[in-house]
DNA sequence: CTTGCTGTGTACGCTAACGCACGGAAACGA
DNA sequence: TCGTTTCCGTGCGTTAGCGTACACAGCAAG
């Protein structure tokens, strides 16, 4: 494991030139998040940004009662912290280690300089940006319209497209948290998945049996955010 | 009303400085929108992008069975069309006029070349954008806690802070198809607001009666999203 | 081996919102 | 003036998800 840690693991690292990324390769971190670590608190200012590389990281709006929702998830294809580049500088969300792993951290200043070349990491960026914004929105129209049973496919199969395994370290309790719902309705809903032998379930370990049986459950909400971001980050891994 | 009529009644045209904004102004195109009318399909390419001065424009997601769900309101502070300079050039969501009223369009390949200067322009697009992303993840937050009442409230805040008047042209059918709920659940909400001499309702013309009423009884989600515009869109007015 | 904690299953009443159906009233058009 | 359409109000049975409460099984520490 510990070999193939490399930063172009990450995505949007891995697609900049050559000559860009050796610029910034000096200056990028390696930090090992652990589960529930939070990365960005609402309403501070963030010092670094983050590129995961194996680890799954979820943007999350928690509100006065506590009660909070997922609003995106974003692994080794995306960034954290799009503000510091965006000009705002800071969020009203939270940005939580769903599932451990590594990263690479860069300090935000550099990032924003980078950024403000207009440069090639410009570009992925302000694309990457928009296929999160994809994702937001179709996370607004899943909580209006679908089921939890269907949310909770979305949601598997979101985490699964970023994690290297078909196995995924969550307690029903926190899966509940990302989705806004009780911890009894996704003991509910997990239960008909594992009935209809589509996951198996023990204590906090979820093992994916049967993908397809999981997409042909899902909600048009999650082809219509794959689609978009395979769209938007199809870029040519240069040379 | 034609008098007063003026691109820079747009808050980015009229963030601009002087000689950037008069680059842009000859090629700046009013048109009038009336209510309904579509700006942006789903997937399709735009030639343009838009900056409303009085009217509101709602970005729509469409489900495949025809439900729909607002994810955003932008009016005077804002533009239509970010996927333009963005990157991705479409987006998955529809744009549709809330509120009849004019904005200016420009050529999207003039929007990109200015973008892509680096310029204040750039600059502002991008914290708008932050904002707009803001406004997206509360609404998933609201529609996943908040009860129809306070979702309203809200809807009916966010459209007033982009009105002249406290008069809003605007059904009852067409606030549910926003709010993504039915028709008569609206009804019924409403009715409450009207016992409670907040608003008065006749036959698709709402009149808000007590806006302090209001912000009573709306969900944090308003605030949240207010603070927010407000925090990242108070540029000064260049001279 | 016991004790305690964490994660999961289950049951029950409750409520907000849904789907559907209908009625009436205001505006509109001929 | 009369029919039609649009818009709003209301009622009723249904349901998904909520809040609460509790039981139980794995697991860890003593």
């Amino acid at each position: 494991m510990t070999l193939q840690l490399d930063p172009r693991q990450n995505h949007l690292l891995a697609a900049l030139p050559r000559d860009k990324y050796e610029r910034l390769a000096p200056h990028l971190e390696r930090v090992d998040l652990t589960l529930g670590e939070s990365l960005v608190e609402s309403g501070m200012m963030m010092r670094h940004v983050y590129f995961p590389t194996d680890c799954i990281v979820s943007l999350l709006c928690v509100m006065e009662t506590g009660d909070s929702t997922e609003i995106a998830v974003v692994g080794a294809e995306g960034i954290v912290g799009i503000s510091l580049f965006m000009g705002g500088e800071t969020t009203p969300s939270r940005a939580v280690v769903q599932s451990a792993g590594t990263a690479y951290r860069l300090k935000g200043q550099l990032l924003k300089d980078e950024f403000d070349r207009a440069s090639t990491l410009q570009f992925l960026l302000l694309r990457y940006t928009q296929a999160l914004i994809t994702q937001m929105a179709q996370t607004a129209v899943c909580n209006r319209h679908h089921s939890l049973d269907q949310q909770l496919c979305r949601w598997l199969l979101l985490s699964l497209d970023r994690l290297p395994t078909n196995e995924l370290v969550m307690t029903q309790e926190l899966i509940a948290n990302m989705l806004g719902v009780r911890r009894e309705g996704v003991t509910e809903s997990a239960g008909k998945l594992q009935k209809a032998e589509l996951i198996s379930y023990h204590r906090g370990r979820i093992r994916v049996l049967d993908r397809p049986g999981l997409e042909a459950r899902v909600c048009e909400c999650y082809p219509v955010v794959k689609k978009e971001y395979d769209r938007l980050l199809s870029y040519h891994r240069p040379g």
